[in-house]
DNA sequence: TCAACATATGAACAATTCATCATATATTAA
DNA sequence: TTAATATATGATGAATTGTTCATATGTTGA
């Protein structure tokens, strides 16, 4: 009897690419990081408008946007003294869109 | 002069929406899951099958497959002694798939 | 029944992550 | 120029992560 199935060509992504997306997902896997991108995903806001909404420090805020901008998930743009976080593009919201919709299928909530 | 902007209502995520996200983000945040997620992309496959092609210890596979499953990202079934992987569903291959044309977008590749 | 095979899992350890604290840099207003 | 404000960043330490090793559980074939 033959086995469970034939023998298939494997496709494989560059080391390259999997460690970018291994990247890119690891930027999205902290609920803070979490909480600033759904409030960017609203609006753009300053680095304090962020710290004052979620009532996380200053610093803590600051760091996670430097993050948030190495997987260029945000943007920023200097105004006077402050700066201006936004999300980048549009793969940003869809990425989140997918995200929320998969976890509302495997938790029932509310 | 006027601010900004206008005051704007800020909608929040629950608390427990966000830590389900960043779970299902946390869960695909590493390239060894990322390669074990793409090979089941393409076909299913029994632990050991998937330990030969990547080239990573049985009990390493098997290790980040139980997060995989956790993250509703994988199924299994049982076939006599062996245990079949393949994507939970079509969420996965569309958040995958996102992540892949984001990666493109922001690197060069080439 | 027993040996071989397939998979799962607990312990341990190195590496990474994330918040906090202190402080640096830059801009504005007085 | 100086004080206040906005942001960024390095060091530190606690918590988390991911691999390896050893071993347990479950299944099949002889």
């Amino acid at each position: 009897m033959m086995g469970r199935k034939e023998i298939q060509e494997t496709e494989m992504l560059s080391a390259e690419v999997e460690q970018d997306m291994a990247n890119l997902f690891q930027a999205l896997s902290n609920p803070t990081r979490i909480k600033i991108l759904y409030l960017l995903k609203q609006q753009s806001l300053t680095v304090t408008e962020i710290s004052d909404r979620l009532d996380v420090s200053q610093s803590a805020v600051s760091h996670q946007l430097r993050e948030l901008k190495l997987a260029r998930l945000v943007r920023n743009q200097k105004q006077g003294r402050e700066m201006i976080y936004r999300l980048d593009d549009d793969h940003v919201h869809q990425i989140f869109h997918m995200a929320i919709e998969h976890v509302k299928e495997i938790y029932n909530y509310e």
